[in-house]
DNA sequence: ATCTCCTTGTTTTTT
DNA sequence: ACAAGGAGAT
């Protein structure tokens, strides 16, 4: 028997398909990572294709190595060989071997969306544009939609005829173009688009990756947009071989450029394509099945199927709505205790990242040990971009942002007078600002400052030439300019919480690195930084230790947990305001998509859950339960939504015309402008009343009463061991906890942070 | 040059 | 609620 027995029918036609064009359509849990996988292995074994011939395109990387894994497994050797990477490391790979053709240099830098923003700044103000008028990230979002349709920017001026300010648009997208290209950085949509242009004006380079690239099959192919679908066109425009698999209900990245037409019209586009569907699940039960087809069967345009399920039926998907968030995270954590299953099997999702607050916070409280999946991602932390910064300005000296960045930190005394004369003498000469650091003594009027300057000049060469070394490795040089800038000794003045913090965080990046020079025969800085330019959220997710995961729905694809929560059922939440206000109906059935996509993580319990008030933007919101769940007929359910509500009459106040009540909580008196000064008393008085007004004061007591600890307790932490609880402040937001700890002796810290337990004597 | 207070935006999602 | 940027003070 061979592995190919394991598959079903229609797996097993996709898996054998491996000549022309193939369209796997796979429902949610229908193993089409199996069928990727199974695919590869025949390839290799049956057909004997030399994996060196295969590309594997996945989202994450995350995805990418457990693609590989999963290969290395099924088929003996070689499986090395098969390029295995998502869009973005793919490009940077192809261009980091020719993008000299397009005019760059091979170690160019790639800016991630703060880089970007801060780039979009500089252009703003340089074309002396008003900021009011021209956002950074509203103009931004025009190049980002333009690069990913492949629209370049003079392409972008002519579409703009008469109108003044898409022409203003234009003059923008180019002047960004050029700094970009002037301090030789890549943005994310770069990668894609210049490596289709790559391709476009050099048939020969292009025929070299056709040749290579013989079988290529791309993954979640729902989430692509033009620029990679077209990538994707040219590679297999020679021999075909093209295999995608995705699922057009799963399609949740329109706000990124993901256009689902590649998927709708995949037959039309590559005529002769095989279609194959893989409608049956593996993985949810019955009851979770039943529940995500009839949210989804609400949407128009989709291609026809139905999953269905082999397996049991298991227990009603349930709903719960509850008073407030702070009630629904806490029944959520409890639910999770009394479930008694493995924290590692339970996650809770979430719509957007502000919500993993409270149930952090309900975690620490009953103390389950979780694991948070985004936020404000690790290599955007400001520690992280410090450091990245120095090791860019030590690989490229062109990347001007970097440069800026790190001149003044840790401070040497060149504040933003200085740095003025330095960008204006470097634009003069068309030097880069790293140069013009080098030329300090000639930057008119700097005077003394010049010589702090090229003190700094000095300390990069250094570096830099200490890089030349063959045993010199980039975790030495990383603790060396931590060391010998005095970035650490910065860091240690800023307090002991923040820099424990901060400082661990740099521990990981250097564990990073020495992962890195693990895995590479000659590690090269340049590509060290593009790795980690790379790298999503979900890639860094551990799933080895037994924690609870708490993320967002778009996170949480590609993902299954036997237990989950989706936590904030509420409309105007979820949906977003933003889609049901929107003009486009499309909005909402790609919120529909992303309920999809949560409900279809689960395996064997699902738990909804919505709160009649929550706190948003500082703001208490009142808000009637998602539509989403409304979709989904009451015998699926097993709910609580028809006891009565909190407020019933609280429609009365409801003027608004939105789905919730508004209540301005606190700050600022900013009129409802609709209502005009007079009313807008009226909207805040009767809502007054059920805002409690000491409701963030009430929110605290609660968490005081929480703290398992008191004075005198004795506690153990994570890094200190065990000690003795002096004291316990309420700092606000948090509890500021002192402990005489036996070994460490006495340290403040937040009850959050620190996470102390009582140790029982 | 650095610190402080005030204003403003942000919150939908991310490679 | 909270962070970040800008203006004005020190």
């Amino acid at each position: 028997m061979s592995i190919y027995d394991t598959l079903n029918p229609m797996q097993k036609e996709a898996v054998l398909h491996t000549d022309g064009p193939l369209l796997v359509l796979a429902g949610a849990g229908s193993g089409k990572t199996r069928v990727l996988t199974h695919r590869i292995a025949y390839l290799i074994e049956e057909k004997s294709i030399n994996p060196w011939n295969i590309l594997a395109i996945t989202f994450t990387n995350k995805a990418a190595g457990e693609m590989r894994e999963r290969v290395d497994r099924l088929v003996g050797f070689g499986a090395d060989s098969i390029w295995v990477s998502t869009f973005h490391s793919s490009c940077v790979r192809i261009l980091r071997r020719h993008i000299e053709s397009l005019g760059y240099t091979t170690n160019f830098t790639i800016y991630d969306s703060d880089d970007q923003k801060t780039l979009m700044r500089h252009v703003l103000k340089g074309l002396d544009m008003d900021p009011k008028i021209y956002k950074d990230r509203a103009m931004l979002g025009f190049i980002s939609t333009a690069k990913n349709d492949l629209v370049t920017a003079q392409e972008f001026e002519l579409n703009a005829g008469g109108d003044f300010r898409q022409k203003k648009v234009a003059q923008i997208y180019k002047e960004y173009q050029s700094q970009l290209k002037k301090n030789n950085a890549l943005d994310f949509d770069d990668l894609i688009m210049k490596t289709v242009q790559l391709f476009q004006n050099n048939p020969e380079i292009l025929d070299y990756y056709q040749e290579r690239f013989k079988y290529i099959m791309v993954d979640e192919y729902q989430d692509t947009n033009t620029a990679q679908f077209k990538l994707i066109s040219l590679l297999a425009g020679k021999y075909r071989n093209l295999c995608v698999v995705g699922d057009d209900d799963q399609s949740i990245y329109k706000f990124r450029g993901a256009n689902i037409e590649n998927i709708l019209n995949f037959e039309k586009a590559c005529p002769g394509a095989k279609v194959i569907k893989l409608e049956q699940n593996y993985r949810s039960s019955q009851s979770i099945l039943n529940a995500a087809n009839e949210v989804i069967r609400h949407n128009r345009g989709r291609k026809d199927k139905t999953l269905w399920t082999a397996n049991e039926e298991g227990p009603l998907v349930q709903f719960k709505q509850f008073d407030n968030a702070s009630e629904e995270a806490d029944a959520i954590v409890r639910d999770i205790l009394n479930s008694s299953s493995d924290y590692q099997d339970c996650a809770v999702l979430y719509r957007t990242n502000a919500q993993s607050r409270l149930i952090e916070e309900k975690c620490l409280q009953h103390n389950v040990p979780y694991r948070m999946v985004g936020g404000v991602n690790f290599y955007q932390r400001k520690e992280i971009k410090d450091v990245l910064s120095y090791l860019k300005t030590i690989a490229n000296a062109q990347d001007d942002l970097a440069s800026i960045r790190i001149i003044n930190v840790p401070k040497r005394g060149i504040g933003a007078t200085s740095l003025g004369k330095v960008q204006a003498f470097a634009s003069e000469h068309g030097f880069s600002i790293y140069d013009a650091f080098c030329r300090a003594k000639a930057v008119p009027g700097l005077g003394k400052t010049a010589e702090k300057v090229l003190k700094f000049t000095e300390q990069i060469e250094d570096f830099r030439g200490r890089l030349e070394e063959e045993t010199y490795s980039i975790h030495e040089l990383i603790e060396d300019v931590l060391d010998e800038t005095g970035y650490q000794k910065e860091l240690e003045a800023e307090g002991e919480i923040e820099y424990q913090t901060r400082l661990e965080n740099i521990e990981e990046l250097i564990n990073k690195a020495v992962s890195f020079e693990g895995e590479h025969e000659q590690p090269n800085l340049s590509e060290f930084l593009e790795e980690v330019a790379l790298v999503a959220d979900v890639d860094r997710m551990d799933d080895s230790e037994n924690r609870v995961t708490l993320m967002t729905l778009h996170s949480a694809k590609g993902l299954e947990f036997p237990r989950v929560y989706l936590s904030g059922m509420e409309d105007g939440l979820f949906p977003s305001m933003m889609s049901i206000s929107s003009d486009d109906k499309e909005d909402v059935e790609e919120e529909r998509r992303l309920c999809y996509v949560g409900i279809t993580r689960a395996q064997n319990f699902l738990m909804m859950t919505a709160a009649r008030q929550r706190m948003v933007n500082g703001e208490t919101r009142y808000s009637r339960v998602s539509r989403f769940i409304d979709e989904i007929p009451d015998v699926l359910l097993d709910s609580n939504k028809l006891e009565p509500r909190l407020s019933a009459s609280r429609t009365d106040y409801d003027v608004s015309g939105l789905p919730w009540g508004k209540t301005k909580s606190s700050g600022r008196t900013a009129g409802v402008s609709s209502f005009g000064p007079g009313n807008n008393s009226y909207a805040s008085k009767t809502a007054t009343p059920v805002s409690t007004p000491g409701f963030g004061k009430a929110f605290t007591v609660e968490k005081s009463a929480s703290l398992n600890y008191k004075e005198g307790d004795r506690v153990s932490h994570v890094k200190f061991g065990e000690g003795e609880v002096l004291e316990i402040k309420d700092g606000g937001r948090d509890f500021e906890v002192t402990v005489q700890f036996d070994q460490a002796g006495i340290k403040k810290m937040f009850a959050s942070f620190a996470k102390l337990k009582l140790v029982r004597v």
